[in-house]
DNA sequence: TATTGTTATACTCTATAACTATA
DNA sequence: TATAGTTATAGAGTATAACAATA
C-alpha cells in the first residue's frame, strides 16, 4: 500500500484558508449551527430568541417590521409567532387603527424566557471566542458591525459612537 | 407615549447588533449568496471554486478528503465533479493501489478557469470589505482565522506564522 | 466485515403564489 | 386597487439510507 508518507488527509489549503468569503462564511455558518443546537435543547430556535429580542426594546411592532429586520418572509412569521403565543411568550392584538395590522408585545413569561435565553446565548459566544481576548472581541465585534453596516445602514448605531469617549 | 419622532420602522435592536451570533451569522451568509450570486452567471458555484482551489494545491485528492474539507457529504460531492468533469475541468482517475478510490486531478482547463474564478472571489471580498483599509482587513481575517482555527485544527497556517517576518 | 464512490430517498428550509379581511 | 396577515404549495439544499465494487 503505502498510502503516502505525509499525511495529507483533510488538511486545508491556503487558498480556501486566506478567503473571506470561506473562512467568514464557514464561521458564520459553524456559530449559528452551534447556537441553533443548544437553543433547540432549550426548546426554542434562534428565530425565537430574535423575536423575543426584538420585542423587548419595541414592544407593540408589526409582524411585518419583525421580519424586516430578521430577513424573514412574512409567512415565514406566522409559524414562529404561533409558537410563541401558544407558550403565552407573546401576544398577538388588532391594531385599532388599522385592523388588518396585529401588534406583537411580549408578555411577562416572555421577558422571563429571553433573559434565560439571552444568558445562553451569551455563554455560546463567550465558547466560541475563546481564544480572543477582550479587546480583540471588541475589535472584532467592531469590525464586523462596520461591514454590516456598510451593507446594511440600519446596522448604524449612534449611541455607541456618541459613547464611544465615555467609557 | 408619543410613539416615536424617528421613524422605527424595521430600525436594528440593539441586542441583536450587540450579538455575534447575529452579525457573524448574518454577514456569512450574507457574503456567502453574494457570491454564489456572481459566481452563478459565470456559470459556476461556490462549491465549484473550493473544489478547484484544493486540487490546485494538490492534485490527486482522493473524494473523501475533498468532501471532508469542505464539510460535505461524499454523495454531494459527486455531482460537483461530474459537473467539473463534464466541463473538462478535473480528471477522475482508478487509484491502482486501492481501486475503491477515485484520484481528481485538475486540467490544463481547470486551471485557467480557477485563475477566473480567483480574481471574481477576489473582487467580491474587495467590494465587500470596502469600509475596512487594508491593515483592518488583515486585522479581522487574522481574527477570523484565530477563531477558526480554535474550533478546526485544520485552519492552522504553520508556514505563515514562519513567514511572519521575512516577507 | 469495512470502506469508496454512487444512487435513491426523505427531510428541512426557503421562496412563491394564492386567499381573507381590511383599507 | 393595494396592503397585512395567513395558508398552501413548490423548489433548493441538505441529510440519510441503501447499493456495488473493492479491500
Amino acid at each position: 500500500m503505502i498510502p503516502n508518507p505525509i499525511e495529507p488527509q483533510a488538511c486545508m489549503p491556503e487558498e480556501l484558508i486566506a478567503s473571506d468569503v470561506f473562512v467568514l462564511g464557514r464561521l458564520g455558518w459553524t456559530l449559528k449551527k452551534q447556537a441553533m443546537q443548544e437553543l433547540e435543547t432549550a426548546g426554542f430556535s434562534l428565530y425565537d430568541f430574535s423575536v423575543l429580542a426584538i420585542l423587548a426594546e419595541r414592544a407593540r411592532e408589526t409582524q411585518a417590521t419583525i421580519a424586516d429586520v430578521l430577513r424573514l418572509d412574512r409567512s415565514q412569521l406566522v409559524g414562529l409567532l404561533d409558537g410563541l403565543e401558544e407558550r403565552g411568550l407573546v401576544e398577538r392584538r388588532r391594531d385599532p387603527n388599522d385592523r388588518r395590522r396585529h401588534t406583537v408585545t411580549l408578555t411577562a413569561d416572555g421577558k422571563r424566557q429571553l433573559a434565560r435565553l439571552r444568558s445562553l446565548v451569551k455563554r455560546i459566544e463567550d465558547e466560541f471566542l475563546e481564544p480572543l481576548d477582550a479587546s480583540d472581541r471588541e475589535k472584532l465585534h467592531d469590525l464586523l458591525v462596520q461591514v454590516a453596516c456598510h451593507h446594511d445602514s440600519r446596522f448604524a448605531r449612534p449611541d455607541e459612537i456618541l459613547a464611544a469617549g465615555t467609557s
